[in-house]
DNA sequence: ATTCAATTAATGTATATACAATTATTGTAG
DNA sequence: CTACAATAATTGTATATACATTAATTGAAT
């Protein structure tokens, strides 16, 4: 595949921040399209699986759906109907908070757990695979990425 | 902002791929955001976007839905149904391929062509202001996302 | 010429995203 | 205490994505 050129067939670019804005969308549907193949045979999305991370970094803490919400990567995206869909797979549960009945609590259960450690040497290997770059390359990229937004 | 650790709050993460993976995922979201509200106004959505320089790329030769999939940044999009809501805006238009009745011939008309030469300074403003890296930098990142992809 | 396979686009369906509007609860000012 | 504002989640709606299926046309083999 290679340069980003060959990749969408297009020969030159406007400037430089935008051939880094289309390759880094590019790049972003290259990585997803693998997750989302490790994911999909366990009927989990990409986001769903991002939703069972951010929960068991919770250590056992509930938390809110506007704290799982702040967390996403897709910033302005809709926790509370991504909970529905793990909750009716009992990947969550979900329990009205006590002391402010507005809020709800939402939990990893064990299911969650097990699935998440099916899941993760899946998705290390797949990435792995599918990323060509050895690991001080890595930690520059992160340094970019990590500059890029400010 | 910074580093993505501080971004969404995770302190540890289970190894560089999945970092980097991450944060790419943040980043494109963080991207997307800012060429969203500038295309908005203009009832534009990103993807529409896209189709439009694409076809503004093919210098007047049309484009079959075939010709567009491949070169979308999302690569299994939907870029019928997006040739469909360009048409209804007059941005585009659609016609059957005369030597092959299964292709249409897809033209961006001058409406469309207009729309690009309105927004395209804009998306170029807006990508200098959040895009906190030199050209020097920006080159960097756009060798190691080639390399990524492999 | 007929049948079958391949190509191309359109359509169907489920999920996700983006964002507005709504509902329920809590906090606060008078 | 009541009214109003603020908070938190849910619901509604439109669009987009992902992928499977269908429909139409063309190409190829017998």
């Amino acid at each position: 595949m290679g340069k980003i050129e060959e990749a969408i067939k297009q020969t030159q670019f406007k400037d430089v921040y935008n051939k880094a804005v289309v390759n880094l969308l590019y790049t972003h549907s290259y990585l997803v399209g693998f997750q989302t193949a490790v994911l999909k045979p366990q009927d989990l999305s990409p986001e769903q699986y991002n939703v069972l991370r951010i929960l068991r970094g919770q250590q056992g803490k509930p938390a809110t759906i506007a704290a799982i919400q702040e967390r996403m990567l897709n910033t302005m995206s809709n926790a509370s109907r991504l909970v529905d869909k793990l909750k009716a797979k009992e990947l969550v549960k979900r329990d009205e908070c006590p002391e402010n009945r507005r809020k709800v609590d939402v939990l990893i259960t064990e299911k969650g757990l097990r699935l998440l450690e099916l899941l993760e040497p899946q998705i290390a290997t797949i990435n792995k695979k599918v990323i060509h770059l050895e690991e001080s390359e890595l930690d520059l990229l992160n340094g970019l990425l990590d500059k890029l937004r400010g």
